[in-house]
DNA sequence: TTTTGTTTGACTTTCTTTGACTTTGACTTT
DNA sequence: AAAGTCAAAGTCAAAGAAAGTCAAACAAAA
């Protein structure tokens, strides 16, 4: 099948540049003789955050895709936490969370400061009250994905 | 690409001359042979006061483009960047100020990255478009009066 | 048969490159 | 001094180059 056949090239390719590969779209699509987006849907369905892959991209002359893998090991922690948050959660729980993640070392204490600050309720007074506790789950989940991208 | 070309070498230009620089549009765009707008385009695109360059010009004979990386202090540049702050805020503006602060010395690589992830469309999918630019602009500023808090 | 995953292509957004035209300022000539 | 000349930098919009998005068509699995 394509996608796989893609997949598996770009895990070569991340093999030979030991995690980390930056390439062009459209470049690539033409040597496979797919259309560009092919390539956008296998990124999007096989090297995504859950998995360990990190993706960032330029667009415009000269745009990329980098994609870096991360090995596991903290990443299992940081997980099991993801995995834990529902889809909302109260600010007080907020917190829970983010102290165990500085107790374990996963967080620096200014980062610790930073995130709780960003879930705060005060952080979101212009969010609609009954829909905050599923703004902040995302939020958080979003910085523990940030997270084991290091 | 050229203009990250162009961009690098105004970067290694301005620490040659202690954070100041003043070239020649002409003159480099000669040198480097490209059109003279590049070198405005890098300028207005890169080397924005957003990211702390203050940019001075003079037109006619012997005329020239001077370049300025401004330093403050912590507090002041928190300050600073905190009134900069609207009422709200892209996320690709958001992430130049992260940038900047990271740049800074007054986030840690990690905190970056957290507050980014915390800053992100991604982390905002259950708030409605229309008022993301809102909550990303109050989520920004919580962050920084906890960094000011320290 | 319903659901889930793939493939494709049209359209959008973002960033870059270029060139034509405008404005400014220093110098020269009247 | 006023006017003219010319060498800069400024502005802007069109064209180009890439990646993103999305939905329709299709295929495979449950």
């Amino acid at each position: 099948m394509l996608a796989d056949m893609i997949a598996q090239m770009i895990e070569e390719m991340l093999n030979e540049g030991n995690g980390t590969l930056e390439l062009q779209r459209n470049e690539m699509a033409n040597r496979i003789g797919c259309v560009p987006s092919q390539i956008s849907y296998v990124i999007a369905s096989r090297f995504t955050p859950e998995r360990g892959y990190i993706i960032e991209s330029r667009r415009g002359g000269g745009g990329c895709i980098r994609i870096v893998r991360k090995q596991m090991g903290k990443s299992e922690y940081l997980m099991h936490f993801f995995c834990a948050i529902g889809t909302e959660i109260s600010e007080s729980e907020a917190n829970a969370y983010l102290c165990n993640l500085t107790d374990m070392g996963l967080l620096s204490e200014q980062s610790f400061r930073l995130a709780r600050a960003a879930l705060s309720n005060a952080a979101f007074s212009s969010v609609h009250p009954s829909v905050r506790n599923t703004v902040r789950a995302d939020g958080l989940k979003q910085m523990i994905l940030s997270l084991m991208a290091v």
